[in-house]
DNA sequence: TAATATACATTCATGCTTGTATGTATGCAA
DNA sequence: TTGCATACATACAAGCATGAATGTATATTA
């Protein structure tokens, strides 16, 4: 059977995603084929190449379904009426520990999250065309800075913190703890390490800090 | 000419993992053949394949080149003489201080190291053959953090950070936020929001600790 | 209902890479 | 100085992977 209807069409675009997540964790993004992720989603790579220029667009869409959502959240639980006076979650020190355990959480509930993760960390070689990903996730590492500073600087105003350390040196601090933080995590696969205990350095990290 | 002696030979071999090394770099692991390395190293792939069995144990070959002296001098910097009376470095947040910067100041300093460092976190694949290098990683971590715990007991000891926190959660948190820095340092090639911070961060990051 | 665009499948030409096999000239040891 | 091992270079066969070209049946639209 040929030609689909717009929503078949858009099922097959998922799951070719869905595949290329799977194809790209196991054997790299480098040595999977469209080929694979063809055979892999039910299809042939005719399919593949009409709904994705190359292997790197596909690459792209796979990442952007997950990191958008990510982003956004971040926003929303670090930010959000963080200076309206009916705040939500009075405590800044708190929100800086949501945001953070919250995404764990993410990655402990969300396969696909978790399986994007992994390739992105440690199943891609950002060179070529992949080099311009590397920018992005330096952008997104300096607006996480960015706002986890705001909260901080809030939390400076209440008097929760050590005013001897400066908001933007505690959101630099807390930013390069979680990267470090997330690289584990994924690369703790059996979670002897990392993964068991990530709740617990999340919140040492940040009393670390309470004065 | 053919048939060199000895030493000749062993340049030749150093000369293919350097050559390895930049291909690597620009190229991404996967994508260099050993033709293109050859041909950087001014041989053919029969001399690469004369010195090392195949592209993942040039890989190997690299790695270790870069690695283990860095093992070598984390147990220098950080254990040794610690217990003595006659402590070299007395303060032992200050051993920890310096490890650090003194891994920053080799990265800065020894290009090599620099790109080697470079290939691991973004130009390669943690795939089949490479797949065990992550559970080194792991290994490689568990070792630092337990160096870590060590001093920072010996600092409780001394009096020098408050005792709420305890000594292994502050080693983790110091492990991370390290893993962290060295990811974001690598990837901040042009230095603008990393690199050039990354004494100050390292200075502000042991200094939370102190009571 | 005819025409066209869509959503794929199939085929083809090309190039690259790998591993191995073989060739060869020279250092070195007896 | 003969003979063997060394340190490569060269040649060969085979297997993908890619991108484009082409085929095709069915939605969709006018």
């Amino acid at each position: 059977m040929v030609r689909k209807t717009k929503e078949d069409a858009e099922i097959t675009r998922q799951r070719i995603i869905d595949a290329a997540r799977e194809v790209f964790l196991t054997k790299g993004v480098s040595r999977t084929s469209l080929e694979q992720i063809a055979s892999h989603a039910g299809v042939t790579r005719g399919a593949v190449y009409w709904h994705f220029e190359n292997k790197s667009q596909l690459f792209y869409a796979l990442r952007e379904q997950v990191f958008l959502p990510l982003i956004d959240r971040m926003d929303d639980t670090l930010l959000a009426d963080i200076d309206k006076t009916n705040d939500p979650v009075a405590d800044p020190l708190k929100r800086i520990e949501n945001f953070l355990q919250g995404t764990i959480q993410i990655l402990n509930d969300h396969q696909e999250t978790r399986q994007t993760y992994e390739i992105m960390m440690t199943k891609c070689e950002y060179v070529d065309e992949f080099a311009t990903v590397l920018q992005q996730i330096l952008n997104n590492c300096s607006g996480m800075v960015d706002k986890l500073e705001q909260v901080y600087a809030r939390a400076l105003q209440k008097d929760l913190i050590n005013p001897t350390h400066s908001p933007i040196q505690l959101a630099m601090d807390t930013h390069l703890f979680f990267s470090g933080l997330l690289h584990m995590w994924v690369k703790d696969t059996d979670g002897s390490r990392f993964r068991n205990q990530a709740h617990t350095l999340i919140s040492s990290h940040v009393n670390l800090r309470r004065k």
